[in-house]
DNA sequence: CAACACCCTGTAGTTACTATAGAGTCAAGC
DNA sequence: GCTTGACTCTATAGTAACTACAGGGTGTTG
């Protein structure tokens, strides 16, 4: 199948599909006579797997990790179990990072109770005076 | 005073001084005879309000339209009071997707309680055989 | 043959930085 | 005055995961 066909079994876009060839995450496929990348059934349930992954956030080192284990013949999931919990650990980190924000945020909206003039804006002033810990070091690919 | 001292007193770079200047976010400054930035104290509390938004994640959109709202001089502070609101309902929902992602990945890691071969790891079946939604528009600019 | 839908490669853009190259400036010490 | 080291400058490129578009080619249908 064309690359038309596949994006669409895959509920993406050629140019995504594309992308992850040049990524290495799909694998070239076989070309027409009129150059036209040729796909079969294996590249389509990468294409999903991939998909997937995505799906649930995991990025495109992780992906390919597992892909690499998943392949090993002798393999064990081990691995594979590791490289899913340290993603799982990378949300629950996330999570707590925006929970303090929104405590932070919270805390500053609380200082601004009913429209003012500018200068006299508890959130504005806020933002003028506080002294902003630097925020953390970004440890996961979450946002 | 320069650059490099200017970037001291908010903890950040040079190079994010000089972004947030391309950017518009900071006003060009003087300079000195031999092309030096040559900065005072009102671009060292504006550096100030723009990091102390970003360590509140907020876009720099959001932090644009705030400086235009409090620099109109007969400004009432309903709209600042608005981009906030908006702040925190982002982060509100990211936080909602996090917490769903959470649960779809706990629920797949589940499946593989203990290591095994690849074949028959319930993790990398999971993968493959999900019917992936697709991920919803994402509304944030939270990650 | 024309029209249309799709294909191709290459390039650029999004956001918020971060890093580097190559050159210039400045101040302190000899 | 010269050297050295710290800092400054502009320009460019890179990060992650796409997304969009230009300009040209292919294939099918009427």
């Amino acid at each position: 199948m064309k690359i038309g066909d596949l994006a669409r079994t895959a509920q993406c876009t050629v140019e995504t599909v594309r992308y992850y060839e040049r990524e290495g995450l799909l694998p070239q496929p076989a070309r027409t006579s009129g150059n036209f990348r040729d796909y079969g059934r294996e590249h389509a349930e990468r294409l999903r797997f991939i998909r997937n992954c995505r799906a649930l956030d995991m990025s495109h080192d992780e992906i390919r990790r597992i892909l690499t284990l998943a392949e090993q013949s002798k393999g064990r999931c081990g691995a594979v179990n590791a490289v899913f919990d340290q993603h799982i650990a990378h949300v629950d980190e996330r999570i707590r990072e925006l929970e303090q924000l929104r405590t932070s945020l919270s805390v500053l909206r609380e200082r601004c109770q009913s429209e003012q003039a500018v200068e006299t804006c508890g959130i504005l002033q806020g933002l003028a005076e506080m002294e902003s810990e630097q925020r953390p070091e970004r440890h996961t690919h979450l946002g």
